[in-house]
DNA sequence: TAGATTGTTAATCGATTAACAATC
DNA sequence: TAGATTGTTAATCGATTAACAATC
């Protein structure tokens, strides 16, 4: 699989391609071309085939692609299929909210363990996933290779704990505090869930519509 | 405020720009230039001036920005002060974690009310958010003005109760289910929080970074 | 005043779109 | 074979960066 430097635009657009190929074989569907696939997905043809390009050739002249041959390259080129591994750390709202909720096995990550202090859940078990002790945590993290921490403790407890996942070598941090972690520095992946900067991205274009129709009202006012 | 067309990546910068001010804030620090506000977001000190010149003029030559009033210039660029309303459907895992963590008056936006199916929950209040029957959805969506729907119902609710709201004038959606509610023509505005697409993000660039440990351990075998 | 830093115009860079030969 | 559709090269468009006059 050829991959020189693609652009985190076309990144961001591999996961969304692979769930509507998962929707397409679900409905049975078992080709597709670059044309219709862009009429669903709101994409030009070019842009998509240009994307595909980045990673190989996965369709054939004439005919377009198949749906399940390029749905698993997809899933390949993201790597779902290495067994990545996953810890959770701080099984509050949020992580007790993953844990319950989210399909790590889905998306090809085995959730193998959580972390948290409250005594009354440490030791037991949820969904099949050990919940341990925090103390515990550095020891785990010698011991096991650790692809993904799902970092979910409270603001507090955030950069002690990204610089201890940071010191032992975990690869990725996927991040559900609000802060930013990304250090200028770090050889550590940072992945973040920012609800705030969604919300208020959000509420930009609300905002735009309403003065937009607020302008609209005043023209018609002027007119007559 | 000027607001001529201002690009995707600019909206999506600018709740980056608030946090750090916010910090800067609290942090006592008073004013900042374009290139220090550069360093510390890994920003050219030019991108931000451009930015921030599509909505106005906010610095003063010599001296930089004052970081309360540019804080405050942003907040009102993001439509905080609009006093938006939101409600929350599906008080679920997602749901009830966003009511107990999630302060959505620091972002300027009141939450009402929420709605969820089971008996147990309807009728009490969490966090001063009273819980209703989703019956009663259509009927609150008639009687009161509302700005932004917080969508956290399971899979299999979420189309019928986005185009109830979609039908009801719910100017946005802030989705919280897996699927792509973007409807060609909509008027409504959506705004997805996908996790999964988070994740697979992060796990190509997990696998990304393997494959380029795997190059160089190849090429080091080939010399040595 | 001299130094610093803005806002903006121009230059560069990168991403998207269009076009088309290759080929199923 | 004729029609369809790819993969890729070239053209366009837009976003980022650089430069600089304006000015605090």
């Amino acid at each position: 699989m050829k991959r020189g430097k693609v652009s985190n635009n076309v990144i961001r657009r591999l996961p969304r391609y692979l769930r509507k190929l998962d929707a397409l074989e679900a409905a049975g569907v078992s080709r597709i071309s670059s044309f219709e696939l862009g009429q669903q997905l709101g994409l030009t043809p070019s842009q998509i085939r240009q994307d595909f390009s980045c990673f190989g050739e996965f369709g054939q002249q004439g005919y377009g692609y198949n749906v399940t041959a390029l749905r698993s390259q997809i899933a390949s080129i993201l790597g779902m299929d290495r067994g990545f591994s996953a810890i959770l750390i701080g099984v509050g709202n949020i992580g007790h909210a993953l844990m319950d909720n989210f399909c790590f096995s889905d998306w090809g990550v085995k959730l193998a363990c959580a972390f948290d202090i409250k005594p009354a859940i440490i030791g037991t078990v949820f969904n099949g996933v050990p919940i341990r002790s925090m103390d515990e945590l550095e020891a785990y993290l010698k011991e096991n290779r650790v692809d993904i921490a799902v970092l979910a403790v409270p603001k507090e407890a955030a950069i002690p704990v990204a610089e201890l996942l940071t010191s032992q070598g975990v690869e990725a941090i996927w991040n559900f505090t609000n802060l930013e972690l990304t250090e200028p520095n770090s050889p550590t992946i940072v992945e973040n869930i920012h609800f705030s900067d969604s919300l208020l991205s959000l509420s930009y274009f609300v905002a735009e519509r309403h003065d937009e129709k607020a302008a609209r009202a005043a023209r018609a006012e002027k007119q007559g």
